[in-house]
DNA sequence: GAACAATGCTACCCATAGGTAGAACCGACG
DNA sequence: CGTCGGTTCTACCTATGGGTAGCATTGTTC
């Protein structure tokens, strides 16, 4: 309530880089379960066992199991609503912004698997305040994207009607990737961004001009 | 065990239209709930609560918690998962037989809202063996509109490399939906349908004859 | 209107798991 | 070598909520 104000609540102890290694290590355990079990069906016995140390352990580092959770979410949150920003001085036309916005994003989400899927599974589980705090860079996101779509439109490289249907449908894919992804598949990570990229920019009506790898075969 | 052999288990008691009807109440009331609160966090007691009756009623016309779970989920599943289906003597060339397809989709996606998310934002809690048969109900979707994708695109009719992904990427804009789509959203299902498929489509670089709605403005 | 089955309730059990008190340990520093 | 602050443990509390036993009620049938 007092700290950082960002939602993930702030430090508790001292910040050294030892206990830093420890909530590092005690966020990856937690991760890997819920993404396993969901947060419900998970408890912080099962998150201390897999350290090899004791709930009180955990309990020393955090609040509580929702502060984990939260935590957890913040980082990959902020990676992929921010890959729509560019430098005020970028001087690309809007819809190459677009097109590499979008790799950013499916990047980050890649990047962040699996934490960044806890808030499209579960969203009910967080704080209030953390939901509008979440909000916030979900409306930064797809306001950007959207400003950059109708410029891009206008300038003859899009074709759509919708402006904000046809974002989130874009992002779609990104978006739906945690119901398919598994990192033990066939493609690398970067591969699949660029496999993806090109099919959500068609999602846009991107002129074919320039469009790199799409055709078939 | 003994029942109809699909995952949701069979009924338990003398199916008279009566006890349909209260078992259908019950239904609805739990769909609300788990839709707001996750599964986790609804409780037997609030569903008894929201029909004005106690938590043994309830357990009158179900086993378990889970099992309500499980029914709400299954006729959405076989809804959505049955829209590749066609009849044998259909005529129709591939390609329009996934533009309707896809457009099926989408609206049993949004007839069935909100418990056709379900299997997408709480996997973990159905049992083994009924998320085994929902696996099966999604490969058989997958599996005919990955046929009738690498069909019409021999018949030149679509473009595209990777089949499988590609299929997931368009099927990405109803599966997303789930985390936008609001009832009380300016739209009617119909619209959104009638907007988005042609979005889908796009995906799959459908051929621009014949397609509709597409256009700017 | 008596008897019986189907239905719904009150009252309860108990396993689970979030969270905590306070003791014990451990390393640093004097 | 003793003490002190930070760290981790053992042992515990307790609220919650899924699930059930058994009684009450209702309605149907003869």
């Amino acid at each position: 309530m007092s700290q950082k104000s960002t939602p993930p609540r702030g430090r508790q102890k001292a910040d050294t880089a030892r206990t830093d290694e420890k909530r590092e290590s005690i966020l990856r355990a937690a991760e890997g379960l819920f993404a396993e079990q969901g947060y419900a069906n998970t408890t912080i016995d099962q998150i201390a066992q897999r350290l090899g140390v004791t709930k009180p352990f955990v309990y020393y580092y955090f609040h509580n199991k929702l502060e984990i959770f939260e935590q957890l979410s913040w980082r990959p949150a902020v990676a992929c609503f921010t890959s729509m920003d560019f430098a005020d001085d970028d001087p690309r036309p809007a819809h190459e912004k677009v097109t590499e916005g979008i790799e950013r994003l499916i990047r980050a989400t890649l990047a962040h698997y699996p934490a960044a899927f806890f808030p499209y599974r579960e969203p009910q589980v967080y704080r209030p305040e953390y939901l509008v705090a979440q909000k916030k860079l979900a409306n930064h996101f797809y306001d950007r994207l959207c400003a950059l779509l109708e410029q891009g439109r206008s300038e003859g490289m899009f074709d759509f009607d919708e402006t904000r249907i046809t974002a989130l449908a874009a992002c779609s894919l990104p978006g739906f990737l945690y119901n398919w992804y598994r990192p033990d598949g066939r493609m690398s990570p970067e591969e699949l961004v660029q496999t993806l990229a090109p099919l959500a920019w068609r999602v846009l009506g991107l002129r074919r001009s320039r469009r790199r790898g799409t055709g078939t075969t």
